[in-house]
DNA sequence: CATCAACCCTGAGAGC
DNA sequence: TGCTCTCAGGGTTGAT
């Protein structure tokens, strides 16, 4: 499940021109968009999505949250890959010169003047694109970013102490912090050796801060790692053999050899060591 | 404001 | 082999 770390090897692969990806996107211009599951397309209308992109070219590519934002000369694109998105980035023919077909899964592609095309794939049909004239329009909700680090562990103790909430679901809400998901938030919480059920209204300074550094420290080292590859979405990365909680239902605690638990908090799969993170 | 359930979807894995 | 059933998972929406 693409989750902050995943996005941003993705975005900073596509800009650099790296991995998988073997040239940039940024200087491409778009010549038309093919629309193959009218749904992925949150927003404007199909019609208008395609007279809109058209002839625009990229000029930047940025994430916000699981965002990624690509800036057009008079648009920007925003897409979400939410659990099972993926983008790849292909010659339009095939060797032979024939045109190349759409995988299953295939749910919009833009095609560039340059001769390759942008194919955002989709199993799970969750994924979504915008375009929009202000990004902001989109990812104006998000809370901010866990690496910006003019975002200070005081800011982050005074709006947890001002929620009343289960600290899982509220490191989840991605109005609340931007970007992490089901795995980060496991491993981050066992990493900061507290309780997913705890209430965010009693914790100390000293907690808050602990959180900070494990919220980036998880994060960092996913970005480090490539993100994590599961199930059967597989671009590459390695965190995924890293993992100190989530998954690990059964195995021994790497902290205290304590076996791992799961539990469903706020309706999600949550793994912990019950010796290293005691209820509040 | 917090919590909870339903919903959107598909494929994997279990059970038969 | 192949059928049916259950479930995960991010985010949105609506009910309590």
């Amino acid at each position: 499940m693409p989750e902050l770390p995943e996005v941003e090897t993705i975005v900073s692969a596509l800009r650099d021109g790296r991995s998988e990806y073997h040239a940039s996107v940024v200087g491409l211009t778009v010549g038309d968009a093919e629309v193959l599951w009218p749904k992925t397309l949150a927003a404007p209308t199909e019609e208008e999505f395609q007279t809109r992109i058209r002839e625009q070219m990229i000029t930047g590519l940025s994430r916000r949250g699981k965002f990624l934002v690509f800036c057009l000369a008079t648009d920007h694109l925003l897409i979400h890959l939410r659990m099972s998105g993926d983008l790849r980035l292909e010659g339009i023919q095939d060797e032979s010169g024939n045109p190349k077909p759409f995988d299953k899964h295939d749910r919009l592609a833009l095609n560039f003047t340059e001769g390759s095309r942008l194919v955002f794939n989709d199993t799970r049909k969750f994924g979504r694109v915008w375009l929009a004239k202000d990004p902001v329009d989109i990812t104006g909700n998000l809370g901010p970013e866990p690496l910006d680090e003019s975002f200070t562990a005081q800011q982050f103790h005074q709006m947890l102490t001002a929620r009343g909430r289960q600290l899982k679901p509220l490191l989840m809400d991605q109005t609340f912090i931007a970007g992490l998901g089901n795995i980060y938030t496991d491993e981050a919480l066992h990493l900061a050796r507290l309780h997913p059920l705890s209430q965010s209204s009693q914790i100390t300074p000293d907690q808050s801060g602990g959180l900070l550094e494990a919220i980036r420290a998880v994060l960092s080292e996913g970005i480090r790692r490539n993100g994590a590859s599961i199930d059967w979405v597989y671009r590459g990365g390695d965190f995924q053999n890293h993992f100190r909680a989530y998954g690990r239902t059964g195995e021994p605690c790497p902290e205290c050899g304590t076996l791992i638990e799961r539990l469903v908090v706020g309706q999600r799969g949550t793994h912990i060591c019950p010796n290293c993170q005691p209820i509040l």
